[in-house]
DNA sequence: CTGTTAGCGCGTTCAT
DNA sequence: ATGAACGCGCTAACAG
């Protein structure tokens, strides 16, 4: 066993190298501006470092400055998509450019209580799907917290920012299009997992008010699981209904919707058209192939970016850019 | 603008109140065995830091001890489905049982290089989906990270523990079902994501292994595309070579060759049979339903988690479970 | 200008 | 049960 003995490098060992104090070593690796130093010092510093192979510890940087360049993002419970994911990695490119670092904490049921998780990160700004209570909020303030971020919370609150994603724009969007297509009488397929209500009644909100603003009758909501026959059964009584159209709550639960109305010996779009939410990659392999709607995730993530960083430093946050988030793309299913 | 001036309490602030010193506020925060504290002063302290909301800066912790309580993962660049996500929940709640916090850095390409972020992070373990460079390994020994942990590498190596999870084993099953379902000339569908190739390799070696042990003919490998129309192309070149079955990478392509043979205008599985990877829920939801293989994501975690938790205590990891950890979900498509 | 000295931030731990 | 020192980087005050 080759046992570790890899002492830590810290400034102090640069320094001895270069032959300079602590203070100087600091100086350099920090280009700070009320400080010149000789280019002569810089370069030796710097090839110090360079050689012990020097990286500043982020504990002590942060006990002494008070705040750490970490950005934590706390994600639900549900199974997070593609979608999310690839917004995650956008946003983390976006907070780079910033000097900032995401992290991520996946939510799960038997998870020790939030607070545990920020206190052992110390990040600059938490980045939230679910709501605080009251004492979780002045708990990260007391621990020195600059931030808390709630997405998609209900109430807009002093304390915090709201990063609403408009999601009823996507359920509008969605709406809209059938409409567009004469469609009169709208379904909605509502998903069956109670740990994605935050996402499913916006939207379902933005379908009700796209259906109120164009005349047309309200959505008739069904629960629909992710399951051929149990989706044959929401089919049916849509067809008893009336309904020709139906909005997915996402591209799963609109699979499922295909699935049903194939169980019933039906086709799509000629006997029920569906729309589903995301553009996963099986939404164009479909049969028929799924006609979706898609939100703009760079978009987001530089919004949400920018909300961080602006709350970081004090400043009120950008607006929130409704137009060109939601995108239709148009295939075969509706 | 309520302005924030909530100084941070700190272990001073509760020892000012309990009336002690900060070394016995230490003491009992932390149940010090060494340490024996009169249940009165134990009282009072704990009822002086329930007060205050005290919570110990981890920044200071940190710098004191060495060592942070978070484990770092890694992701790499690649679109992480569901699978993923519900296996990093479930570590999330192993390690959180030994008192560790996991975070997860989404990876993305114009990222910062990944030296950056576990030195935002110190962290006491790092598990990653990609193989670091010596220099990166030697640089965070002398940053103080306990250990590497690299998934799926490529050769084991002393400084690092291997857990790659023995994708094989899945190409093994794939063609072993098929193989026992009758079938002589095995395909593969390998993924057009040059992202992806430390899944896809071990993945395609497992079919050639269990072609080989079961005298069939070796996989006759196309790259497919998430595209009906270049699907549809490789099921000709199947077809042409008398294939009748074939393994996908996983269940997003074994989705695109089933759209390839629905555009050909033959059927599965009677043409040609197909099997995937993953269960992702549009599977069971597709026409035909998907047979596929999955893995036990509360095992591997399980596995993940107690190596890392070894490790760290420079114990010697635990076996790989070979077993129980690959099962088939026998559907309609093989 | 250039670079140094000194002390802080906060929890941990040894010796008294 | 306490005083004191430590871990490491930051920065105000100060000396050449």
């Amino acid at each position: 066993m080759t046992e570790q003995t890899h002492r830590r490098v810290t400034s102090a060992d640069v320094a001895r190298l270069a032959g300079v104090s602590r203070a100087t070593v600091s100086y350099v690796m920090n280009d700070t501006p009320a400080q010149t130093i000789s280019p002569s010092t810089r370069t030796r510093v710097l090839d110090a470092a360079a050689r012990l192979g020097y990286s500043p510890s982020a504990a002590a940087r942060t006990l002494r400055t008070g705040r750490s360049d970490v950005v934590l993002c706390l994600l639900p419970d549900w199974p997070i998509g593609p979608e999310v994911g690839s917004m995650l990695g956008n946003l983390s490119t976006a907070l780079a450019r910033h000097g900032l670092t995401l992290v991520v904490h996946p939510g799960n049921r038997e998870d020790r209580p939030i607070g545990e998780i920020w206190k052992a990160i110390t990040p600059a700004a938490v980045i939230a799907y679910t709501d605080f209570s009251p004492g979780e909020i002045v708990a990260m303030r007391s621990a020195g917290v600059a931030l808390v971020v709630a997405s998609l919370g209900r109430g807009a609150q002093p304390d915090r920012r709201e990063l609403a994603v408009p999601q009823q724009l996507i359920g509008r969007q969605q709406a809209g299009h059938l409409i567009a297509a004469g469609h009169t009488r709208l379904g909605y397929a509502y998903p069956d997992d109670d740990r994605v209500r935050i996402f499913a009644e916006p939207r379902l909100a933005g379908v009700r008010a796209e259906c109120r603003d164009r005349q047309v009758g309200g959505p008739a909501t069904e629960t629909v699981a992710l399951d051929p026959e149990q989706a044959a059964s929401a089919v049916r009584r849509w067809h008893a209904a009336g309904i020709t159209a139906v909005c997915a709550y996402n591209d799963e639960v609109a699979l499922a919707v295909l699935a049903g109305v194939r169980l019933e010996g039906r086709s799509v779009p000629a006997d029920l058209a569906v729309i589903g939410v995301d553009d996963i990659p099986p939404a164009r392999l479909a049969a028929p192939a799924l006609t979706t709607v898609t939100t703009d995730q760079v978009a987001v993530a530089a919004y949400l970016s920018a909300t961080v960083v602006a709350a970081i430093n004090g400043r009120p946050g950008p607006a929130v850019p409704t137009d060109d988030l939601v995108h239709l793309v148009r295939r075969e299913s509706a």
